[in-house]
This record gives C-alpha cells, structure tokens and sequence, in this order.
DNA sequence: AAGTGGTCTAGACCACGAC
DNA sequence: TCGTGGTCTAGACCACTTA
C-alpha cells in the first residue's frame, strides 16, 4: 500500500487561482481578492500566497500594483505563450484558438554526426533516436519537429516509444532523466523543399527555427530539438512581465 | 537635502552573487555556499537569500539540487540572453562577445498608421515619435530596430531626447510610464531593399523580426517595437530553466 | 546520520495608492 | 487614514542526496 502524498499547498493553489482566471471566475481586468482574503480563504500563511502569485506574475497572468491591488491582465488572449511553455506545442496551439493534433512521423535510429555529437557531448557514429513529429493546428500543419536523443540513455525499446509524448515526458519515462534546462537558438531560415512541403509552405518564404538542447541538473545534454514553424497559420507570440 | 534609501537587502544580495559568479569567484561547475552560510555571511534571514537564488536560478545562473547544492551553470558562455533580458540590445550584443556601439539614425514625427493606432490604442494620423536606431557589434551592423511611441505621452521636446538610452528608460524619462510588461511576435522576415541595405545584409536571407508591444501595469499600450537581427553575425541563443 | 534545498508559518514593518 | 502589495525575519518541519 503507498501513501499518496499530497501535493505542496502552494501547487493546489496555484492550480487553483490558474483555474479562476482560464475560467474567468477572475475576469479580465478584474481585481483579485487582496493577498489578506486569499490567505483566509485557502486557511494558507500569506507567504504562500504570495509565492503562488508571484508565479503567475511572471506569466504576465496577473498585474500587481503596490498600494492597490491585484488585477487580471485583460490581454491574455493575444498571447500564446509565455517562455516557460515554449515547448509544448500542444498548448502553443490550443492557446492560438486551434484544436491540436499530434502526428508521429517517424522514430528511427541514425548515427550522430560531427556536430550532433559535439551538443551531446557524445562521439560521432554512436547511435540516436530520431523523433519526428508533425503538429496540426485545425488540420493544417502548423510545426515540423525533430528530436535526437542518444540511445544509450534510454532503457526502453524503441517499439514502446509513444510519439505523441512530450520531449520531456519521453526523458523522464525512458531515459530517467529530468531537464533542468534548455538553450534555445532562434533563427529564421529558408525551409528545404522536404521541409516545405511537409508544412504545405513556400520554399522561398522564410520560417521560424528553434533550435533547442535540454539538460539535466549536471549539465548533461540528454537531447536535441529542432522545429519549424508555419508562421502563416501559428504565430509565436510570447508574454513577459517585470517585477 | 535628500535622504538617500538604501535598496532593498535582497537586491544587494543579488547583485553580489551575480558578481561573484561573473568574476568566477563562483567558477562554472562549482558548488555555491549554502543557503545558511550564505544568510550567515550577509546577516539576512534564509529565506531573503532564497528569494535572491531563486531568480538567479530562473535565469538559468545556477542549478538547484536538493539534498545536494547549488551549482553554477557551466554553459553561460553560450548563452546571450534569458528572456527578461530580450530587450537590451547592448548587453545583448556584449554577451555574445562582441563590443556594442548605437548609433541613433533619426528620430521622426510620423502620424499612426491603421495598424499602429490598432496597436497603440489611439486614434488613426496621431502623431507619433520615430525613433531608428542601428545596433552594431564590433562595428558590424547587427540590430536595427525602430520604436514608436504616441507623441501625446510626452512631455519633453524631441530635441532633448537621448537616441542612446533604452525604451524603458526612455519612457520613463520622457513619460512618466513604466513597463508593466510586453508581448513580442517572433517571425522570420525576408528583410526589405532597406534593411538589407542598412544591415549589410543579402536580400534573399531571411531575418529574425521581434515586433513587440509594451504595456503599463494598466494595460494601457506604451509603445511599439520592430528589431530585424543580422543573424549572420548575432545569433539569439537563450537559456530557459524550470524550478 | 548529517547536511542540503523545499515548503510553510506567523508575525513585523515599510512603501505606495486611493479615498 | 486605511488597505494594498513589498520586504524581511526566525523558526519549524519535510524531502532528498551523500557518505
């Protein structure tokens, strides 16, 4: 028998204030309950309270105004993200007003070359599973992505793998591994045909390109990430607060 | 006579760690003090030096293990930017290694398109402030990017204003208005004849494109924002943590 | 077992904005 | 003046890693 710990207060009320204002029980430019009434409410010291804010805060969520109060930001919906959920591009897609669906393209082995290598901090020839998966917002292809990771991480058959997971539910599912951080280079790039044709765009018009490495808590890489985006279907829109 | 406030604990603290990590006195890798000896060092309390740590660790500075330590990130060198820092082109520039100059080109009356006065909030043919500048990098052209703001917000002659300082010191000196927060639109660009032109740059090569609005903690718009990158010389290479 | 960071509390005082 | 959020404290206990 396992005792199911409950979660950290703070979560439960972050999911809890998160909901209030997705839902707008909290409207749009609406003030919220004083940090005093929310510490009441939840039987929570105001310290948590805050901490919980300060997250939301940080989204741009929330606008907090010394001597005044707390207030809804009323621009939430023209934003898709806000860093912390640039990679999941599920709810990049939801967020822009689409319905997203997932389609595994393929999972294959390659072998790392000179540059892969050198990112995970690998040798060149040595075995990796290639992710590929296409995003569709409404149908249409909105973003063409392609994860590498080394296979000696992982301890799972490839045939088990589900090409619908998150980068990082597949790491922590089969690899063991948590991403403690992630550097990402933004460029914008002329798509190959291959490409191009993938997400039904011109090959002269320019797209989006991140290209990401996730690593763990020691500075291990544990994978590498490179997506296109449609930019004339899904826009990258991202808010960011001060303070 | 001027009493002059000392800044808050917290942020002295910050400021040191940061130092202390940008001079390697905290080298790449290494364990930091703990929480408690860090608090006992600066005479605060534990959860002062927590607040500082944890926005270091935010911005991807230091790793967070529990039952462990907290260690420097080794990779900060290939690192230009977090996202609170998107804006600030010369430490931009400066950290990827470069030497930054800015060099104002104009600073113009324009009257509000449709689509600025949209975005602004005002009405269409207002006037507005121009203000172009070009960013370079070790005396390469690596940024141009031009802002707009709504004449009616300031209250100083344009003659005064100082094409060196950053829109939000700018907006702050000029109007009385701080950045509450901002949402950027990231896109790939084929630059025009102009752009190209200005930042040497060949026409068929595609740009990044920041447009980005700031807002005040009333979400009253503040001003607009349009940077191309030369990304031939600067990449946009950011560093995300979680936790 | 010892030491680390993670969570949480109950209180104090300050800075600021609205009334 | 009052209520708000901002800063800070001193302490408790928990979860986790390492030895």
């Amino acid at each position: 028998m396992r005792v199911i710990r409950s979660k950290p207060i703070s979560e439960q009320v972050n999911t809890i204030l998160r909901e209030r204002i997705r839902n707008t029980t909290y409207a749009p430019g609406r003030r919220l309950p004083s940090e005093s009434e929310l510490s009441g409410e939840f039987g929570v010291s105001r310290a948590t309270v805050r901490t919980v804010l300060a997250k939301l805060a940080v989204e741009g969520l929330i606008l907090r105004k010394q001597g005044d109060g707390t207030y809804v930001n009323k621009r939430l919906d023209e934003v898709n993200t806000h860093l912390g959920g640039l990679w999941d591009f599920v709810r990049l897609i939801e967020s822009s007003g689409f319905t997203a669906s997932i389609e595994p393209l393929a999972i294959d082995h390659v072998t790392a070359s000179e540059e892969d290598a050198q990112a995970l901090g690998i040798n060149p020839g040595e075995d990796l599973l290639a992710i590929s998966r296409l995003f569709y917002a409404n149908e249409k292809p909105a973003i063409l992505a392609r994860n590498l990771l080394p296979s000696a991480f992982c301890t799972a058959q490839v045939e088990t793998v589900d090409g619908r997971l998150h980068i990082r539910e597949m790491l922590k599912a089969y690899c063991q591994e948590d991403i403690a951080f992630a550097i990402t280079d933004i460029q914008a790039a002329l798509p190959s045909t291959d490409v191009a044709a993938t997400l039904q765009h011109p090959v002269g018009q320019p797209l989006l390109n991140l290209k990401v490495s996730f690593y763990n808590a020691n500075d291990k890489p544990l994978a590498l990430g490179s997506s296109y985006f449609n930019d004339s279907i899904l826009r990258l829109r991202l808010v960011q607060a001060w303070n």
